[in-house]
DNA sequence: GACGCAATGTATACACCGTCCACACGACGC
DNA sequence: GCGTCGTGTGGACGGTGTATACATTGCGTC
C-alpha cells in the first residue's frame, strides 16, 4: 500500500513532502509518459491536499521538470553501468569504439524497458540537455549528452576518428539512436520481433560508426 | 474573422461541421502541437455548443487522430512536391540517390516550418504510418513512410544499395532523419545558426547514404 | 404535398484538472 | 513565552472531456 514504506503521515507536518511528490511523479512518470504526472495525484499519494505541492513547486510544469530531470539521471546512470561492464580490451582504439557502442545500447535499452520515462526525459520542451545541471546527471556528474560527447572524445584521442569528423558529431549519433528509439516503442514495429529488433539496433550502430 | 471564408452560420444546422472541427483542429495542431487541440475551443470556432463535437467524432483523441492523418498526409504532399522538384538526371543511379534525399530533404524542412503539425504527426500515439489509410496519404496515394521505402526500392533497381541491405532499411534511414528533426525544433540546438543547421543536416544525410 | 424518422445541434450536468486566496498549525529564534 | 515564518488546509473559480436528455430540421415515403 505504501510502496516507499514512509508511514502514511507523521502530524500536520509531513516530514519531507518535496521528495514524495517527486518520488510520486517519478511513478506516474514511469507507467503513463509525461502527461501522466498530475498534480493532484501526486498530492493524493503523499497524502495531502492539493495546495501543498503549491510550497514545493511553482506549478505542475516545475514538478514535470524535476521528474524529467530524474529521469535524465537515471538514463546517464544507465549508461555508465553500460560501460562498467565491458571488460578491458586489448586495443584503446578499441575500447574507444565499444565505449560508442555502450553509450547507444544503454540508450536503446532505456527505451526499451523504461518507456514512460523515456518520453518524460525527451518528449517534453524544457532546459537542454546540454546544459549541465547536476539533478540530470548520473555519478559521474555528466548528463546522457555529455557522456556521448565524452565518449567521441575519446574516440579522436584513440584515433579511431578523424579530429576533422568530431565538430557536432554528437548530434549525428544521437539523433540516429534517439530516432530508432521513438521509433521502436511509439509506434510501428512494436510487435517487430525481439531478435530482429535487436539486429536492427545493431545495425543501426553500425551505420553509425561507418558513417559518422 | 473568418479565415476559411465560411459564412458564420446558416441555420440550426451547420453544413459541414465535420470538416470545420477538422480545420480548426488543423489551426490549433499548426500553433501549438497536439496539446493544443481541444475539442470545445474547435467546437468554439465552428460557432457550435461542444457536445455537437460528438457527433463527428468518438472523443477528443478521435479528432486529434484525424488532426494526425491530415499532417501526414501534408508531410507526403511535402515529399512528393520535393520529389518533383528535381530536375532529371543523367544517371538511374544518380536518381534513385537524389530521391532518398528529397525524402529526408522535405522530411527535415517540414520539421523546421511546420513544428506543430510534425509533433501531433509523430509525437503523439496511433494507427501506425506503416498502415495505408488514405487519410495519412500524398497525392500519389502513399503516406511518408512508403514514399520512403519506394526510393529506397528504386535504389536497389538502381544497383546502387546492394539488396542484401535494402531489407528494414527504412527503419535505419527513418531513424536517423527523425531524430535530427526532434532535435532540431524541440531542443539544444534551436539557436544554432541557420548555416550551421543545414550543413548537419546534409551531414547526416551523407551518413545516412555512406552507412546504409 | 404532408408526415415521420433519423441525423444533427442544444442544454444541463458531472468529475477532474491546475491554480488563487485566506486561514490554521506548529517549529524555531528572540 | 511569544512572535514569525514556513508549511499544510479549506474553499473557490474557470477550464477541460464527456454523459444524458431534449430540440430542431432535412429527407425519404406515402
Amino acid at each position: 500500500m505504501n510502496p516507499t514504506g514512509e508511514r502514511p503521515r507523521s502530524g500536520y507536518h509531513h516530514g519531507d513532502l518535496r521528495r514524495a511528490l517527486l518520488d510520486a511523479g517519478i511513478a506516474l512518470a514511469r507507467d503513463g509518459g509525461p502527461d501522466a504526472v498530475v498534480l493532484r495525484e501526486a498530492t493524493r499519494r503523499a497524502g495531502v491536499v492539493p495546495n501543498a505541492a503549491y510550497r514545493h513547486f511553482a506549478s505542475r510544469d516545475a514538478l514535470l521538470q524535476a521528474v524529467r530531470a530524474a529521469a535524465l539521471a537515471e538514463l546517464a546512470m544507465a549508461m555508465e553501468r553500460e560501460l562498467a561492464r565491458r571488460r578491458t580490451i586489448a586495443s584503446p582504439g578499441e575500447a574507444a569504439r565499444t565505449g560508442l557502442r555502450a553509450i547507444g545500447t544503454a540508450y536503446l535499452r532505456f527505451a526499451r524497458t523504461e518507456p514512460g520515462l523515456f518520453r518524460t526525459a525527451f518528449a517534453v520542451p524544457g532546459e537542454p540537455e546540454t546544459s549541465d545541471s547536476p539533478a540530470m546527471a548520473g555519478r559521474s556528474g555528466l548528463n546522457p549528452f555529455q557522456l556521448l560527447s565524452a565518449a567521441l572524445d575519446r574516440m579522436v584521442e584513440a584515433g579511431v576518428l578523424p579530429a576533422e569528423r568530431r565538430p557536432a558529431a554528437e548530434y549525428l549519433a544521437w539523433s540516429a539512436v534517439h530516432g530508432l528509439a521513438m521509433l521502436v516503442h511509439e509506434r510501428t514495429a512494436r510487435r517487430m520481433p525481439r531478435a530482429q529488433m535487436r539486429a536492427l539496433e545493431q545495425r543501426l550502430l553500425d551505420m553509425v560508426e561507418k558513417g559518422l
